[in-house]
DNA sequence: TATATTACTTACTTTATGTAAGTAATTATA
DNA sequence: TATAATTACTTACATAAAGTAAGTAATATA
């Protein structure tokens, strides 16, 4: 029984991707700061889920949740460094999917 | 309401890599061949769930399973060539672990 | 005054995952 | 020879995660 096992920081850094939602929700800020309602309907992610899944990214030091005072007020989105650094990995993913994903695998 | 709308193909890859365990058993994978159980083993997965993702890799044409008429029969599971194109994607997600998951997060 | 918007939360249902045991074929061990 | 072990799974059941829908509080607009 060939037991290799996986590296933990690996293990961890899949465990926090392969969370529903949470590799969409930092593809969408690479283009900048967003709302919670423009999140909400750019990815199709309920409430419910969006505000569980931000407030374990910003636990894990990946996104930055800013309130800005204004009336009404207004609360922002946006990547760490840690999350920026996150981009080659999520440009790899698109291309990866441009080549190899088909229409009729949609 | 900013709904800059994500691209399917895009999406559909994310979904794939945010199933738990499929990341980790391409990871493996990148090694060469391996039986069922020694994935099992090496992953820590339940035969349950290992068998029901080999089968969905399989039909996602990720991976390929080949059956060799020994006896005892072996059974051996491998990246395809479109399941090899993950290998940056799967360096990406090493290498940033390395630097951005710490001691204390684990 | 009624309706809308934003950023959520709460209650409830459905789906996914985890756990444990079972199976059939074959081989190894006592 | 009987018992235990291995491989590649499947089945049954419990728990956890995700989906759905409605609700809330603050403010703004018609």
């Amino acid at each position: 029984m060939n037991t290799s096992a996986i590296c933990p920081k690996f293990e961890k850094a899949m465990g926090i991707l392969s969370q529903r939602w949470t590799g969409l929700i930092i593809y969408q800020l690479l283009n900048g700061s967003q709302r919670f309602c423009s999140l909400e309907s750019s990815i199709g992610i309920s409430g419910r889920l969006l505000s569980e899944r931000l407030k374990d990214l910003e636990q894990q030091g990946i996104i930055r949740r800013e309130v800005f005072p204004e009336t009404p007020v207004r609360i922002e989105y946006s990547l760490t460094e840690k999350g920026k650094t996150l981009e080659p990995l999520m440009k790899e993913i698109e291309k990866w999917s441009q080549i190899w994903i088909k229409e009729q695998d949609l």
